[in-house]
RNA sequence: UGCCCGAUGGUGUAACGGUAGCACAACUGACUCUGAAUCAGUCAGUCUAGGUUCAAAUCCUAGUCGGGCAACCA
């Protein structure tokens, strides 16, 4: 049955600019459908941990309601299968939540707190003839089903006398009947194009501890016995999910029809989908099991734990999910997109140190042994207020392999032998001498210094185009450093011909190094995020470092426009 | 093969019968003590075929392609 407010669905916005379901509850608040009110629900299942899947969903939840005058936005636990439910996941989910930056205020629900009304609902459905109890055995009921080319067929229980249903649906509560011996199924039509409308499944017979019901309970609702119904008793106006739904909104109505109580407006959109990862619950869990990935918070992991112990912000995801926007069409979002939504944030947040991750020695031979001096660095040329600070320089120091060619690429503008570049924040050196090992590694650089330039520059008015970072040998720290990549080397795992997601991991997705950094860094603390210049963006982690020795996760790399140029053509 | 939903640059989206726009990516150039950032610019799109209309991305029909649906999961 559909009426008004879903006949509209997919007519074009009103409203321009809005995404269709904004569009739509405008349309709604307009004509005072539901009063003009305008409340939402996140509704996930305690028996697993969020991902950036369901960032999409809370952020289109909350920030519904919060684009409303008095709107509002539920976060409600869907919690009516005992078998992987937990209190631990319920914590995790609401820090989740909160660390993205909403606020559910006191509207916090589980619908294990309503299986008395549920229980109290499926007894008038009994009572109006729209629901009996059914002992076909879970293969005759699939047989009985059919398939989506075929018509069901009704089950022999479908006629039984309401009293017996009745009576049936007590014993099935009180305790006398075995785990799956009988279900409560909904009489709907065993004909329907539609599987969910064949007598769907309401209430089941398990016995299992509840994490909040404990053994009150041995007879469960079910998904779709449950949801509509909460929304109902909670005043939820708009219950936005996901595509896979669409088929069960004509039960959803059904039901609530039925029962003759309050309907809320199931509308449903795309999920979300990225580049380079997986999503579902079911292919995460092999990563973890088989030891690809550290463990749930691992942070090339797309979990909500994982993203955020890599060190992004949660200013940047939220970004992300607007800037995806929302749609009926699947479509797999571009990580390039994630990518310049953290990098826009952080650009403007971190605080900028150096840090030499693949180090080379230069040797300053007119510097004299021994001694040392600093020099001052602007720590966010984004952000005045953050100020500087002084860097330690001596006669020792690293810089980056990648800064020196021996026989420079044409368009190569850092060191290589007679050249002269700049130490950023520093002075001009150098190279005069290359110095190998018997393998023909480099292993030091002899260079000269510019006594004229310290401070970055000369009153010749000399350009020096390559400005490269470095460290003073003897004042750096040395940290551990883990450098994160893609988990999969293809943008679509799963899509692949072979199938198998696990034959396409990036064996370069983790790399521990050891790297040298401006000596303050050894005060880090977790969770500090900072831009080694000209490398990346890097977080201390929360979970490994200990007091005065931080490990640095990399959350992403700078832009990097000489990589392009250097993959182009050979110098 | 049944039913439902959808289709706009490389990617994600806007345009509600009247100028196809924005963002990301890519590419040029400017600037630069981060080959970053910033700034200026360029490239590039309405799935196909019919129909309705003065006018179609938009409405209709068919086709093609993509997604979803056959737990006593959610």
């Amino acid at each position: 049955m559909t009426d008004e407010t879903t006949t509209k669905e997919g007519a074009r916005d009103s409203a321009s600019g809005l995404d269709f379901i904004r569009s739509a509850i405008v349309e709604d608040t307009a004509a005072s459908r539901f009063d003009g009110r305008v409340v939402t629900r996140f509704p996930p299942e305690p028996n697993g941990y969020l991902h950036i899947g369901h960032a999409k969903a809370i952020c289109l939840d909350f920030g519904v309601a919060a684009e409303h005058e008095g709107g509002r936005c539920h976060l409600r636990f869907d919690d009516t299968n005992p078998d992987n439910e937990s209190l631990e996941f319920v914590e995790a989910i609401k820090e989740d939540v909160r660390w993205l930056g909403f606020d559910w205020g006191d509207h916090l629900y589980f619908a294990s707190d309503y299986y008395a009304q549920l229980f109290e609902y499926a007894v008038r459905l009994i009572r109006k003839g729209s629901a009996y109890i059914c002992d076909l055995t879970p293969e005759e009921f699939k047989t009985y089903r059919g398939v989506p080319t075929r018509p069901g067929k009704e089950s022999p229980s479908r006629n039984r006398a309401i009293d017996e249903n009745l009576d049936l649906f007590n014993r099935m509560r009180a305790g006398e009947f075995e785990d799956g011996a009988y279900v409560l199924r909904a009489k709907i039509d065993m004909e329907s194009p539609n599987l969910h409308l064949r007598d769907p499944t309401l209430y089941r017979i398990k016995r299992a501890h509840h994490y909040r019901t404990g053994d009150e309970w041995c007879i469960y609702p079910m998904y779709d016995f449950t949801h509509g119904q909460s929304d109902s008793i909670e005043g939820v106006t708009h219950s936005l999910c996901t595509t896979e739904f669409e088929v069960h909104r004509p039960l959803y109505d059904w039901l609530l029809e039925q029962l003759e109580i309050y309907r809320p407006r199931q509308i449903e959109f795309a999920p979300l989908n990225l580049e380079y990862t997986v999503l579902s619950k079911r292919l995460l869990i092999p990563l973890i099991k088989e030891g690809h990935v550290s463990g749930w918070d691992d942070p090339r992991m797309s979990t909500l734990r994982g993203i955020r112990r890599r060190g992004f912000t949660p200013e940047a995801l939220r970004d992300f999910c607007e800037r995806v926007g929302i749609a009926k069409v699947a479509a797999v979002t571009d990580v390039a997109l994630l990518e310049h939504c953290v990098r826009d944030h952080l650009n403007a947040v971190a605080p900028r140190r150096m840090a030499v991750l693949n180090p080379v020695r230069v040797v300053i031979e007119n510097y004299p042994e021994g001694e040392s001096e600093t020099f001052e660095a602007v720590n966010n040329p984004e952000d005045e207020t953050a100020g500087t600070r002084q860097v330690a320089f001596s006669r020792d120091l690293y810089i980056e392999r990648d800064d020196f060619q021996e026989e420079p690429h044409k368009k190569f503008y850092r060191l290589a032998p007679g050249r002269e570049v700049r130490l950023r924040y520093a002075c001009y050196i150098t190279c005069t001498d290359v110095i190998k090992d018997e393998s023909g590694e480099v292993v030091e650089l002899r260079c000269t210094f510019d006594p004229e330039s310290r401070g970055g520059g000369t009153s010749d008015g000399r350009k020096v185009r390559g400005t490269v970072h470095w460290v003073s040998a003897a004042h750096a720290k040395e940290v551990e450093v883990r450098m994160y990549d893609r988990l999969f080397d293809v943008p679509d795992p799963l899509g692949e011909l072979d199938g198998d997601f696990r034959k396409h991991l990036n064996p370069d997705s983790f790399k521990s190094v050891t790297g040298h950094v401006e000596s303050a860094l050894g005060d880090a603390e977790p969770g500090e995020r900072f831009q080694f210049e000209r490398l990346g963006y890097f977080c201390v982690d929360t979970v490994d470092s200990t007091a005065g020795n931080p490990i640095f996760n990399r959350t992403v790399t700078l832009r990097d426009s000489w990589s392009k140029i250097k993959g182009k053509g050979k110098g």
